[in-house]
Order: structure tokens, then sequence, then C-alpha cells
RNA sequence: GCUCAAGUGGCGGAAUUGGUAGACGCGCUGGAUUCAAAAUCCAGUUCUUUCGGGAGUGUGGGUUCGAUUCCCACCUUGAGUACCA
């Protein structure tokens, strides 16, 4: 009876689905384990083999954890809000609804068939209203929320209004709008309703706001800082601009220092929480105040070095600053002019690309010094952002190679305060060998006390204060675009009010095209029914919209990490009705023990969630802050394209050693005509694109032979191999093994399909181990002491491999313990039921078949784990004496139980150490325990 | 520029606290089986060699009886980030 894959995979996946193995209980006596991947979004292409890498992974985690007794909770879903879908409805007409259901189809049929154990009842679908419900549920508490930071947590709205109605807001420590102005109590209470509601918006966790966003013109909307990447958009590579809309925002930076903070609670990569941190960009420093001569004005900037406040020889505004064209002197008013628009035309992009230019202006204003009170010009320059600090710098030209630069550039002065340093070639900003001099009451001081000193000078002249800044900024929230989740908000009297949960979800449109309105409006506004009725309670016509009782709808949709924020929560109790998860659901799980995912979320997805996760920890609606303990990224799996080398102008192609005669150029063809050894199938390349039907072949030895790259697997590059095609030809559980054997979970490596044979045979093997000739052969017999080693040691193995996420060395181990079985010709009922739970979580298919054939009617699924027993393997003692040189070596056999003095007393009775020291005392004796394996005498 | 990660045979990659470098697999070579091929099985496979050995984990130093592993400097590659004051 021969290993026959397909038809063994096909019964144990019909058959986990019809008795719901996998199926996660939410009350268990067994401690509960929660391991997800990261969803995916369904895209038209499918899966490639580099997508299940993670999923395999963490399928073996939750089948190991369902063998050493745990609950196990391991649930899929999709991500299916998103660009492509409607890119492709916006050619094509048809609804982005309907391509998303045929591409999760088609994703569905091609991850059934890698034989994962999903809890599929439990399936989310960000696009589903029933899903939707709950991300608009979510935004609206945020809408229903502020922070305050003197107890460091989200409250509830309700709170801060009567606070309001008592005290005014001068006593409130609160995260809001810069521009917020203080009023008492008495104020508050003469205000009208429509003014209230505009403070109020200053505080909400989630705000409408005028604010300067990236606009991407050709996709018509805009985008994040995280969805943007150098200077264009990620999706698509389209420019970007600076512009000024009034916008949903998320309040993330109430959050940036216990989003950096919490990154010490959890098992995260430390490149990832790198990345965080760098993103988070926390800074310590000061804010000080320079009062503009002859005016009332003040210019606040920030920096983070107070120590070098006398080394300051000029300001800097950014050309946005506000206080640009209330200061600059009639004289400088032409130029100044003039420059502003010049650089404003410039896009980001292009300030970004030609850091090295030098520009400025000087307004023809002085600022006075705060504790010399000498004139300081003020100039402006685009090297300083508007978006970060104050917009404008105190400039120490001493300390800093951009100052010093800009000085340089326009001859400005560079007093030098730092004692013993050589400032004529370059600034000086190494902290640590800061000595401060020309200082007035800062010489002599080092970095840390000068700073310290200049900070409580400052604050005594009430000129300045210690400040942490932070580059993470508020989160903008709206999309121009059609296929997202609307927002359960319309407006009054041009006011956001939130609609009532028990009316929820609020359901996108239909529209007839999925393009920005003739007037510039986003998708939704081409739909007809889109007004709300406060008195019914629904979506009705436009037509009705008469601002009494039914009111325009917002025509925004959330971004594409709304849904992905909170998912997995909503896996824990995907069915409720009433809440996004139960109490008793969410204090059962808690959160998510391993997550699996790229480590391009960094900086989105996995922010917006733990900032996510701190609000709905902070309004008590979950039991912890952090959503997941542990996360792994894995590597992306890289394909090989394949290169036939033609010679320029004709239609004649050169194998590849030959390419050094000819000039050629590269062309990338199809990787699945191409065999184990690099040889290209003429024939079939011909029929693959017209453009090779009468191409003529230069051969060495007879054979095309291609040139190999490794590049991202990609549909242009034609390296794309289909994880079905694999299942088809190997099987799943060879996919499986193969993709865990290929190298390190975290590290990017190619693939290979022709080396998938070595754990193919090795299946075989392993099949054959429990057969012999067509018969199925397990015998009750008992095993030898060797038997015995070789399952041991591979328990130790696979158990240590697992816990540490090194499934590729134990796909090696089992390779071994078959071949050593087999050469043992054991046959032993009570050596090869273990090894197939140990191989289980890796080939489960494979196992559950041989586990059938022993007799067993249940799924091998929850079968306890073995136990390692220590005393079947013996361990050798090596004894270097340290008083020879060379390589003198001597091993002995002892028991694995023994304890360190017991190891030592029979290492130095042992009779050849004895005679190599011939009576000489060794200064030591070091003791290395052999490795677990096979090392006998 | 800054931050992080990584450099080991023809290839993917092993090597637990420093202790026989190259496990395991691919590929390659030879053999068995076969009319032949596929499949399967067996042996060999870091380089070099006068067959005694010698060299060897990116480069150069250091610590150590002993370094792929620890320390310093440099080179290379990949990832992230970037006028962040």
């Amino acid at each position: 009876m021969s290993y026959d894959f397909n038809t063994i995979e096909a019964k144990w996946q019909a058959y986990w689905a019809e008795k719901g193995t996998f199926k996660a209980e939410n009350n268990s006596e067994k401690p509960k384990y929660y391991v997800l991947d990261m969803f995916p979004y369904p895209s038209g292409a499918g899966l490639h083999v580099g997508h299940p890498l993670g999923y395999i992974a963490s399928d073996i985690y939750a089948r190991y954890k369902r063998h050493k007794g745990f609950n196990v909770l391991h649930p899929q879903g999709y991500d299916s809000f998103g660009l492509p879908a409607e890119q492709y409805a916006i050619q094509t007409g048809q609804h982005p609804a309907i391509t998303t259901k045929e591409n999760i189809a088609r994703y569905r049929e091609q991850l059934d068939k890698i034989g994962f154990s999903f809890d599929w009842s439990r399936e989310v679908k960000t696009s589903d209203p029933k899903y939707y419900k709950w991300t608009q549920w979510i935004f609206i508490q945020l809408f229903n929320s502020w922070y305050d930071t003197n107890l460091d947590k989200a409250r509830d709205i309700k709170d801060l209004e009567i606070i309001f109605e008592q005290s005014g807001n001068t006593t409130v420590q609160a995260v809001c709008d810069e521009d917020t102005r203080s009023f008492s109590a008495e104020d508050w209470a003469s205000y009208s309703s429509k003014v209230k509601q505009e403070i109020l918006l200053k505080y909400r966790l989630t705000y409408l706001a005028e604010t300067e966003v990236n606009w991407c013109p050709e996709l018509g909307t805009v985008l994040a800082n995280d969805e943007i990447v150098n200077g264009v958009s990620e999706r698509g590579g389209y420019p970007v601009i600076r512009k000024k809309m009034t916008q949903w925002s998320m309040r993330i930076s109430a959050y940036a220092e216990r989003l950096l903070q919490g990154l010490e609670t959890i098992d995260w990569t430390d490149s990832l929480k790198e990345s965080q941190r760098n993103w988070i960009g926390k800074s310590v420093g000061a804010q000080v105040k320079f009062r503009v001569q002859n005016s009332e004005f003040g210019i606040e900037v920030f920096t983070t070095r107070p120590d070098t406040i006398f080394g300051v020889s000029f300001m800097t505004l950014a050309p946005e600053h506000e206080l640009v064209a209330k200061i600059t002197t009639p004289e400088q008013k032409a130029v100044v002019e003039q420059y502003i628009e010049a650089t404003a035309k410039r896009s980001e992009r292009e300030r970004m690309a030609d850091v090295k230019t030098i520009s400025g202006i000087f307004t023809g204003a002085y600022a006075e010094h705060p504790f010399t009170k000498e004139p300081i010009p003020i100039w402006i320059g685009d090297y300083v952002l508007a978006g970060y600090g104050t917009g404008a710098v105190m400039a120490v030209p001493c300390g800093d190679q951009r100052d010093y630069d800009f000085a340089k550039h326009f001859g400005i002065d560079i007093p030098n305060i730092f004692e013993g340093i050589d400032i004529s070639q370059e600034a000086f900003a190494d902290k640590e060998k800061t000595i401060i001099a020309n200082s007035d009451f800062l010489n002599g001081l080092n970095y840390k006390k000068a700073t310290k000193t200049a900070t409580y000078e400052l604050e005594k002249l009430r000129q300045g204060e210690g400040k942490t800044n932070y580059r993470l900024r508020d989160a903008v929230f709206s999309r121009q675009r059609y296929w997202g989740e609307p927002f359960p908000v319309y407006y009054v009297d041009g006011m956001p009010q939130m609609i009532d949960l028990k009316h929820l979800p609020i359901e996108l449109p239909e529209v007839e095209k999925y393009l920005p309105t003739e007037t510039g409006e986003p998708p939704l506004g081409r739909a007809d029914v889109w007004a709300w009725d406060v008195e019914k309670n629904q979506v009705v016509s436009n037509d009705l919209i008469n601002n009494t009782n039914v009111f325009p709808l917002e025509l925004n949709t959330m971004p594409g990490w709304a849904g992905s924020s909170f998912y997995f929560n909503r896996y824990m109790d995907p069915h409720n009705e009433e809440a996004f998860v139960s109490k008793e659901a969410v204090n059962y799980w808690e959160n998510i023990d391993l997550y699996i995912g790229g480590s391009e979320h960094a900086t989105g997805h996995l922010l917006y969630a733990r900032f996510w996760q701190k609000f709905l920890f902070d309004r008590e609606y979950l039991p912890v802050d952090e959503f997941a303990k542990k996360l792994i990224n894995q590597g992306m799996i890289l394909g090989t394209s394949a290169i036939v080398y033609r010679i320029s102008e004709t239609n004649k192609y050169v194998s590849k050693s030959l390419k050094g005669q000819y000039k050629t150029e590269e062309l990338r063809v199809d990787v699945s005509l191409i065999n184990s050894s690099d040889e290209l199938d003429i024939e079939a390349l011909k029929k693959w694109q017209p453009q090779f039907k009468d191409a003529e072949f230069e051969l060495e030895g007879g054979k095309y032979i291609v040139g190999r790259e490794v590049e991202k697997m990609s549909k242009r590059w034609f390296n794309v191999v289909n994880p079905d095609g694999i299942c088809e030809q190997y099987g799943a559980d060879s996919l499986r093994l193969y993709e865990m054997f290929l190298g390190p979970l975290e590290q990017a490596k190619p693939w290979n399909t022709a080396g998938i044979t070595g754990v193919h045979n090795f299946l075989k093997r392993l099949w054959k181990l429990y057969h012999s000739g067509e018969e199925f052969d397990v015998t009750d017999t008992t095993p030898t002491k060797e038997n015995l080693k070789t399952l041991h040691k591979t328990i130790k193995k696979v158990e240590d491999d697992i816990e540490n996420f090194s499934f590729n060395t134990s796909v090696s181990t089992f390779m071994i313990a078959v071949n050593e079985l087999t050469a043992q010709k054991c046959s032993s009922r009570e050596i090869l039921e273990p090894l197939l739970v140990l191989i289980s979580p890796y080939a489960p298919h494979i196992a559950e078949e041989l586990w059938s054939k022993l007799g067993h009617s249940t799924s091998i699924t929850t079968t306890p784990f073995p136990e390692f027993d220590a005393s079947h393997l013996v361990e050798s003692a090596k004894v270097y004496p340290i008083s020879f040189n060379g390589k003198k070596r001597f091993e002995m056999e002892l028991a694995l139980d023994l304890s360190k003095d017991d190891i030592e007393a029979a290492v130095m009775s042992h009779e050849k150490t004895q005679q190599q020291l011939a009576g000489r005392t060794p200064k030591k004796v070091i003791i290395v325990p052999g490795k677990i394996i096979n090392i006998v005498g």
C-alpha cells in the first residue's frame, strides 16, 4: 500500500470539518491559548507559497499546544475592505462586494487544501455589516471620550461636560487641540450649543478638524503617514501633496507615552519595538520663549539642548509659521513672500530629495536672548518643519550641523561655547563630551548639569519649561473612498452627531459609479439614499434633507486599519449581537498569546491596534491593555526568477554561459518552464507567449540553461509558485514540512521547488516504517534500548524546537529518527505511536491516517504529547586536561540524571583521564555535558 | 546620516551555557536494481595536498587551554527611518 497523499489529505480535511475538530469552547477546564495570524487581504491574485508560511508556523504551534492539553483558539478571517477591489470596481463596474466574495472563496479553497486547524466557525470579515457595526460602535466610543492626563486614561466625555459646568476648563488636564482657549464655568454656561460642541470636539479622542493632510490626487484620497513611502503612495507609487482639509482624526498622540512604555511589557522582536519607538519619537528637552523685539509677539521653540542656549546666534522659522507674516519688516516683506511662495510649490518629495541645498531668508526682525538680552536675527528656512515641535528653532550653529551649515552659507556668527573643542570645520554634537564655556552661569558644566541649570533658570524667568515632544502625529481617519466602513455620523448645522448603537450598522449605500463626484466629493456623494431621518431613525433618500428632521450623512469612509484594530477581540465572541465581545469571553481569552505576521505592519496596524486596545481598556471594555503578548515576524519567501538572454535586436536566445559572446537583453520567463537543473523547456516556452513562437535558441551541451535571480515573488517577474499546485503534486504535508525546512521562520529565504523532494521522500519513508510490503505492520514487541533512545532524543529535540520556534531543525530531527528506526527495523507500537504524535503538528494528514490504522477511532489532535524520559539517554562528558597542549580529549558515557558533583567525581576517577594527568593535579577540570545525541563510548 | 539584523561548502541551512564546524536536505559523483528510463537503495561530496598532513565560519586585531559563538575596529548585504531641532 503506497502513500496516496491526495486521498489521505482530502479524507482528513473532510473529517476535521465534519467533526468540528478545531472548534474552541469559550469555557473549558483546560488552560487557554490564543494563536493568531494576521488576517489576509483577499486579493485577486490568490495565495502564493509565501503567504502560508506564517500560517503553517502558527498552525504547528496551535496543534502542539492542543497536544499539550490547552484549549486553543486559532481563528482566521479576512481584512476585506481595501483599495484593489475598489480600483477594480472603478475599471469594470463590478461591485467590490462581489469581487471580495469571489476572492474570499478562492482564498478559502486554497487555505483548506493546506490542512490548517482553523476554527472557521469564528470567521470574521471586516466588510461584513455584522462586523463593521462594531467598528462604527468603537468610533462612537472614541467620539464620546476624552483623555485625562491627570489620571492618565480616557474618560467619558460627559465627565468633562460636568467639569466645564462646574469650573470651566482652567483646571482640566487633558490632551486637546493646541488652539483651545480657556473659559470659566460662567463662560461655559453662556455658550450656545454649537460653541459647546465645537469646544468639546477639541477634546474628543476622535475629532473633526481642518488638518494638513497627505493628499494623493491620483488615488483621489488622503493617506496616513504610514501609507506613504519615500514621498509617494505605498499603493501605486503616486505623488502625494500637502493640502488642508476637514478630516476626522484619531488622537493617538494622547497615548504616545503609554504606547512607548507598553513595549517593555510585551515579548515582541527588538527590531519591531525599535521601529515603534522611532515612530513615536520621544525627545526630552525644553520649550523656550524668545521675545520678538519691538513687538508683542514671542517665538516658542523646542530644543533638546537647553544647555547650549548661550550659543544661539539666530532663530529659524518654518516658512508656514504663523508669525512670519506678523514680524517681517516692511523692507524684507517682498523677498520673504517670494521665498514662501517658492517653497510652497515644492512638494514634500522634492524637499526630501534635495536636503543638501540650503535655502532661507532674513525676516528683518530680531528676537531677544532670554539671558543676555542681545538681539538675535530671525530667519526663515525650509529645513525647519512646520509639523514638528513648534515649527521654530533656536539655532546653535556650533552644536548642530544643520544650523552650522545654514550659518556658514549666510555668513552668520558661529560663537563657540564648548570647552577645548575646535569648531572651525564642523559642529560639535557629542553630548557626552560636552563641557560648556562662554555661557555665564553654565560655564564648566557638563551636558546633564547644564541642561538642568538652564531649564531651571528659564523657568525662573518664566521664559521656558522642561518639555517632552513626540514625533507621533494624530492619525487622519477619513478616506475619500467607497469600499470602507461608513461613519455612523450625520451633520446638524455643520456639527457631527453620532447615530445610536441601536440603529447600527449604517450600511454602505449603493452608488452607480465608484469615483468622486464632479464637485470633488467622495464617492458616497453619488448615493441617492444617504441621509439620516432622526424620527424614523433610518437612512432615507437625500431628497428628504430638510435639516429639521432629515440630515446629511458623512460622505467619507474609514481607513483600512479601522477594521483590523480590534478583530482579534471579535474572534473571541464573533456572533455576539449585543457587544463587540462579551465580558465572559474576553475575561477567559484575555489577549493573543502568540501573534504571527509580517513586519511591514510595524508602524501601521500594530500601533493602531495597540492604541484601540488601550482605549477600550481605559473605558473598561477589555481587561488587558496590550492585545498580543508575543509577536513573531515571519520572513518573506522570495521567488527565484528565470532569465533568458536575447541577442539584441534579434529573436535569438543564447544559453546562460554563452551570453558573454553577444550583446544581450535579459527577459524573465515563467518559472514553471524550468526543470530542477535550470534547463528551459523550449517547446513549452514557444507556447507560453507569442513572441517566443518563432524564436531560435543557441544551446550549450544540447540544453538551454537559464539564469536565476532571487527577488520578490510577483506576477510581473513570472516567479510565482502557487501552493495548490504543490499540494496536488507532493501533498499538503510535504508543503508544510518544506516551508518549515527552508530556514528560520523569521528570515527571508528563496523558494526552490526542487528541494521539496527531500521532505517528500521523508514522508514516504515514514509511511514505509509503518508497513512491511503492502501490509500495515506495527507489532506489540517490546522496544529495544536503541529504539527508546531514538524516540526520547526526538521528543526532547522536537519539544525544545517548537518552544523556541525553530521549526526548521525539527524537520531534520524527524528525518534522523525515521532513518534510525528504519535501520533498527523497529515496528514496536510503543515507539511508533508517540512518534506520530510528535510529527502530527507538522504533517497532520499522514499522522491522522496512520493513527487511525493503529486502531484509534478519534483524531490524534488532543492526544497528549509524549513525556520525555531522560533515563533512556546517555550523555558523554568530555574532559579537556588544560595542562596539555593539543587536542587531547576523552569521552565517557554517563547517565543524564547524575548530579554535577557525581559527574565530576566520575570524571576524576576515569581511568584514561588519570593516565593522561599522570599524577599531576590539573588547575581546573572543565566538564562539558555532551549533546543529547547518539555518542557512545 | 542614524537605528537594527545578518555574513559558515555549489545551494538552503545546522552547531543549547565558548568544547570534534559543515547536522539535515537539495545538487553533484560513483555503484546496485532495470532491456531501458523513472522510482528506490548503498557509498562519497569544505578546500588543498607530495596522502604525512595543511588551511578553513566576511577582513584585521584581542580575551581564552580552546572562539562560528565573547570584545574592539573595519568591509559587505538586507530591513527600517530620515532636515525631529
